[in-house]
RNA sequence: GCGCCCGUAGCUCAGCUGGAUAGAGCAACGGCCUUCUAAGCCGUCGGUCGCAGGUUCGAAUCCUGCCGGGUGCGCCA
């Protein structure tokens, strides 16, 4: 519809720069907002504004001019020139319908297929495997999880890529911790892999002969040495499988078939070297092979190094991530590069994408896209910690937010079994503690806080589950008996009315969401949409509306409310509930 | 020192490429359950958009400076 009427304008700017009203290599950015303000349309433009310099002429005369050169149509209803220049659009309510009943019709509510498929390897929650998952891994599995999930949605070939670290240097503290126990004893320790890993830095840090077996443990890995693999294999293993519980509780698509671990990447990596020292971007400093890029300005205006081998000849991350670009593009056929990592790695990531595409790792219409988003912070605005003061385990966290669902469910009477009462905890806990996240900018920092999350009132998942509730409800009431689906949309009441046009929004937002990878606009959308449902059931009788008409067109509205607000929460990775 | 991000109501957050009287939720206060829904709805109160300049017909949004907070910057990942 956004589009359409876009479509409209462009039509008439044609036409005036055509009748010489504006010079006819001005070029246009046409803007149109959905005014707060119900009394100035559906839609709004400033291009009468933006336009009255270059065509030396005032904006409301503009306005009338471009009014006037609008193409024949059937969307626009009515239009109004109002304040300095502002054009007002309203929608034929025709149109409206139109668009409701295409929604209700479609099996993916009328959202359109992106007209530019692209092949997208994301990258996504890579957690380190030294250590368990913590609340720091929690954005970035549940935002890059959305995002694509969207992606998929609109048509594009999703490749998910989990980036785990399994290569570091503390892995040969901890094979040298497995080493000194039994293998029992290890068996047991490593079933907490936090206690596993403090107790690993312990002993490196208190022994000498431990830290140096641990050190001399890591050469031997890095060259192959089989009895050291067969150490590291049985740690991953382990903690792959911590990984794995952690997203299936989540909810996160993650699987064992998208790690793609860093240590799978040491083949390429020799020959990445090779590749930079063939484009001649190779620079040895200090013993170092370093590659630097004017792009990138240290203290003095010295240019700043990225270092791609250390001086003893070992690799860093940021060889590892040239690999992996390389490796996307070329064996995952990828055309589209999204990261979702701490908005720490910001210039580290640039640096590496102007790297890539100097050395021709990249190249033409390939995008890469750093997503990075802000830490997670307690109640005293410093960063989340556990009471102890250490970093909270992710399956602690999830935890307490079963518990905490399920207190809150039990304050409320209802006529739940208890083991219904225990699964409704388990998605309201785990979606509240996604939705929190997902609701707010991605790029900010947020504030993690229970008793906000798990509320029933405001953006929260608990209103958003039971508003699909209500709705759903009047369904299961309605029985069998079904209803007559169709009659033709009626919008007469202003509820009706309001309603409609949020929904019709959903196509829009979806997009929005893709387009700038973030979430909460649609966690917005969504809250908007069920405070509109909230109104027009509280004001406008459903079931026991007598015209019949009427009665089978709020059915109809109801349905469409529902389909949309599970699709948009299935979306964002929530799975809705039958009851609450 | 240099770079990036942030500062909006008492609290938690929106505010899309500059647009019309800066919006929600919580908290506070006041209404609404013999008609599907009260885990809800309707309303009231509450802001010098960190401060000071500048650009513009028009600035929370763009530019400059300052204050306050976060974070990154040669051999960890």
């Amino acid at each position: 519809m956004k589009e359409q009427l876009e479509q409209l304008l462009a039509d008439a700017i044609g036409k005036i720069k055509a009748d010489g009203v504006l010079p006819a290599d001005h070029s246009v950015n046409i803007q149109l907002d959905r005014p707060r303000d119900k009394s100035h349309g559906d839609f709004a433009t400033n291009l009468a504004l933006t336009l009255a310099k270059p065509a030396k002429s005032n904006p409301r005369q503009l306005a009338e001019q471009i009014i006037a050169a609008l193409p024949q149509n059937t969307l626009i209803a009515k239009t109004d020139i109002a304040g300095p220049g502002f054009i007002n659009f309203t929608i034929a309510q025709d149109q409206l319908k139109q668009q409701l009943q295409a929604m209700f019709d479609s099996d993916r509510l009328a959202v359109d297929e992106t007209s530019d498929k692209r092949t997208i390897v994301i990258d996504y929650s890579s957690p380190n495997l030294a250590k368990e998952m913590h609340v720091g891994h929690l954005r970035s599995a549940i935002i890059g999880d959305a995002v694509s999930r969207v992606s998929e949605f609109l048509g594009h070939k999703v490749i998910r890529q989990n980036h785990v670290g399994d290569w570091g240097t503390q892995f040969g503290m901890l094979l040298a911790y497995m080493e000194a126990l039994d293998n029992q004893e290890a068996e047991y320790e490593l079933s907490n892999l936090e206690t596993f890993y403090k107790a690993a830095k312990q002993r490196f840090d208190d022994s000498e002969t431990f830290a140096n077996r641990a050190r001399e443990l890591v050469v031997k890995l890095q060259s192959g040495d089989d009895y050291c693999l067969r150490l590291w294999n049985q740690f991953i293993e382990v903690s792959l499988s911590h990984c794995q519980e952690v997203y299936d509780r989540l909810g996160v698509k993650l699987t064992r078939n998208d790690v793609m671990a860093e240590s799978a990447y040491n083949d390429r990596l020799p020959g990445v070297i090779e590749h930079l020292k063939a484009r001649g971007l190779l620079v040895e400093d200090q013993g170092a092979q370093c590659v630097f890029l004017d792009e990138f300005k240290g203290k003095e205006g010295e240019p700043l190094p990225i270092i791609v081998q250390k001086k003893g000849g070992g690799y860093l991350y940021a060889t590892t991530d040239l690999a992996a670009i390389q490796y996307r593009q070329k064996e995952l056929g990828g055309d589209y590069l999204m990261y979702f990592v701490d908005a720490r790695q910001s210039l580290h990531f640039e640096q590496i994408f102007t790297l890539a595409r100097k050395a021709g790792f990249i190249e033409g219409d390939i995008r890469t896209q750093h997503f990075g988003f802000g830490t997670v912070m307690g109640k005293d605005g410093k960063p989340y910690k556990s009471r102890d003061g250490g970093v909270t385990k992710l399956a602690d966290l999830l935890d307490e937010a079963e518990r905490r669902a399920l207190e809150l469910l039990q304050q409320k009477s209802s006529d739940l079994t208890e083991q219904q009462q225990q699964e409704i905890a388990k998605v309201v806990g785990i979606s509240s503690v996604k939705y929190a996240d997902l609701s707010k900018n991605r790029t900010s920092d947020y504030i993690f806080d229970w008793d906000l999350m798990l509320t029933f009132e405001g953006n929260t998942a608990p209103y958003l589950l039971y508003a699909f509730t209500r709705v759903n409800s009047i369904f299961s009431r309605l029985g069998e008996q079904g209803f007559d689906e169709s009659v033709p949309f009626v919008l007469e009441d202003e509820r009706e009315l309001a309603l409609a046009n949020q929904l019709v929004r959903f196509n829009e937002v979806v997009h929005q969401v893709y387009d700038k990878a973030m979430p909460h606009f649609l966690c917005g959308y969504l809250f908007d949409l069920a405070g509109r449902f909230s109104s027009f059931y509280e004001a406008c009788p459903i079931l026991n509306q007598d015209d019949a008409q009427l009665r089978n067109s709020r059915l109809k509205l109801a349905r469409l409310t529902a389909n949309t607000l599970q699709q948009g929460l299935q979306l964002l990775g929530i799975p809705t509930l039958e009851k609450m």
